[in-house]
RNA sequence: GGCGACAUAGCCAAGUGGUAAGGCAGAGGACUGCAAAUCCUUCAUCCCCGGUUCAAAUCCGGGUGUCGCCUCCA
């Protein structure tokens, strides 16, 4: 069965089929380096590299690329308000992103071009445009001229009109139609700028997308993804670009990410209601930021607070908790079939089905998170009442968690170290005092264990013990 | 003003025609020396009003509400 994507430009659910099976080539647009990321801007980043890893979980070979956008108005103004290069500032954001993202389990894409690194390919997609007439040259600056392309707006679903009707017109503009965008600028005093045959001067915003993923992909993009306010007009205006250069579609499927919200309004920059991930990884745990993001669909608008952090938490800490329940109880499993296991080997199946069927279907992970509790229940049920286990069928469930973990990354799964000796010894110590109904002691022993962070768990089988969380 | 999305229990959230997944919190119970962890039970006729249908949370029409886009924004 194929996986199916829902597709922003015909609004509706497709099978996916890239170009090149196994091959698939995905561009997710990445930050404007001028100032720490959001915790808005993380849950796209999240999103995306789930959906990476899910496609490469299904097979499919994937090139991800991610631009830096590392030159326009905001790096330009925020390098003059601190009193530095627009370089020095991309740099520093470059890496603080880098960092922020590593912490939130992102892997990094392959191939992270930046704008300023493709001057030279920028200026040969305007030279195209120019060429072939669905660009103009306004006072040193150029423009794309979007009566020429009669599908603009297509993506966002809006007619030329009706984007004319609630376009703002500024005094003094350069442009023939509101509609039209910049694709090079002429440099103002004081800022960056490079050469070009139309003068001294920078990249637009939108054209460095187009520039360099046809640079790197040479081809129609399988995916391109971003954050829904790109839709419109950036998305649209790649489009734009590419069919007037290349005549071809810039990629078969667009996918957008719905906003995370705080307070039910959407967080922006320009807002000034954000939450940075540095400052929320202060507080929280990265994988519990994850799980709470994973928790929604992707499309779905999500809220964010400090409550919804600590729901998603405890959720995810049970899962854990039968994780490390689980490594525990493989150690001590036997060779043999025990009672009971018929069921959770029914169990384990139906997941792994469920699991796909949530995920192929527009990569579902509240659906799939379901499935993982489903089966976290009944793996419980049968660590507490199948003694001795069965090693072949728990390490099976384990490798359906690995998998999952794989993908959704919000689980910490490795093999605990042996029982130190001092432990081990408090432990006996303790089920001494137990045994002899001395319970001052006994407490005593786990109360020292706790403070040392250390808990302990009796069972019929014995006692165990974990980390805190 | 134009365009669009959404509206499911205290909270979060799946579910596009056949009588409501899952999680958090709460209540009761089991287990425990007490705990912790875990398990069991319990907690919704799906914003309102009409319509289509044997059958609708799911389709259609009309309301109401929330949010977003039309301007930089993930």
């Amino acid at each position: 069965m194929a996986i199916k994507i829902y597709n922003t430009l015909t609004r509706s659910k497709e099978d996916f089929n890239p170009g090149n099976q196994p091959q698939v080539t995905f561009y997710v647009c990445g930050p404007t380096v001028y100032d720490f990321i959001h915790i808005g801007n993380a849950r796209v980043f999240i999103i995306f590299d789930v959906i990476r890893r899910y496609l490469q979980h299904r097979g499919f070979d994937v090139t991800l690329v991610q631009n830096y956008t590392d030159i326009d108005d905001k790096m330009i103004n925020r390098a003059n308000e601190q009193g530095i290069t627009v370089p020095e500032l991309a740099a520093r954001f470059i890496e603080a992103y880098e960092q922020d993202v590593a912490a939130l389990k992102v892997r990094p894409a392959d191939l992270k071009p930046r704008a300023t690194e493709h001057i030279e390919q920028i200026i040969e997609l305007i030279e195209k445009l120019l060429a072939k007439g669905y660009a103009y040259i306004s006072e040193g600056d150029v423009y794309y001229d979007t009566s020429c392309y009669a599908d603009y707006g297509k993506l966002s679903q809006q007619k030329q009109d009706e984007l004319l009707a609630g376009a703002r017109v500024e005094p003094g503009e350069k442009k023939h139609s509101p509609l039209d965008f910049a694709l090079w600028k002429q440099k103002k005093v004081g800022e960056p700028f490079w050469e070009s045959p139309w003068g001294e001067g920078r990249p637009g915003w939108h054209i460095e997308c187009s520039a360099m993923s046809t640079h790197y992909m040479n081809d129609t993009l399988d995916i391109h993804a971003g954050g829904a306010d790109l839709i419109f007009p950036h998305h649209e205006n790649e489009i734009a670009q590419t069919w007037g250069a290349d005549g071809r579609p810039l990629a078969r499927y667009w996918m957008h990410a719905g906003y995370l919200n705080l307070e039910s309004q959407k967080m922006s920059k320009s807002l000034g209601n954000v939450r940075t991930v540095r400052e929320l990884l202060v507080q929280h745990d990265p994988l519990d930021l994850r799980f709470l993001i994973l928790s929604a669909h992707y499309r779905s608008p999500l809220n964010f607070s400090t409550e919804l952090v600590a729901q998603s938490g405890a959720g995810r800490q049970r899962l854990q908790g039968m994780i490390d329940n689980l490594l525990v109880a493989l150690k001590g499993a036997a060779a043999q079939q025990g009672e009971g296991e018929e069921k959770l080997q029914a169990n384990l199946k139906e997941a792994q089905e469920r699991f796909v069927n949530a995920m192929d279907d527009d990569f579902n992970t509240a659906d799939a998170l379901g499935v993982i509790f489903d089966l976290a229940r009944n793996c419980n049920i049968y660590l507490k009442e199948s003694h001795p286990y069965h090693q072949k069928l728990l390490g099976e469930v384990l490798q359906f968690y690995r998998d999952f973990n794989a993908i959704f990354e919000v689980l910490e799964i490795s093999e605990k170290q042996e029982l130190e000796k001092e432990i081990s010894a408090l432990i006996t110590r303790r089920d001494e005092a137990r045994a002899t109904k001395d319970w001052a002691t006994s407490d005593r022993i786990r109360d020292d264990l706790s403070a040392r962070g250390i808990v302990l768990e009796d069972t019929p089988h014995g006692t165990r013990w974990k980390h805190k969380e």
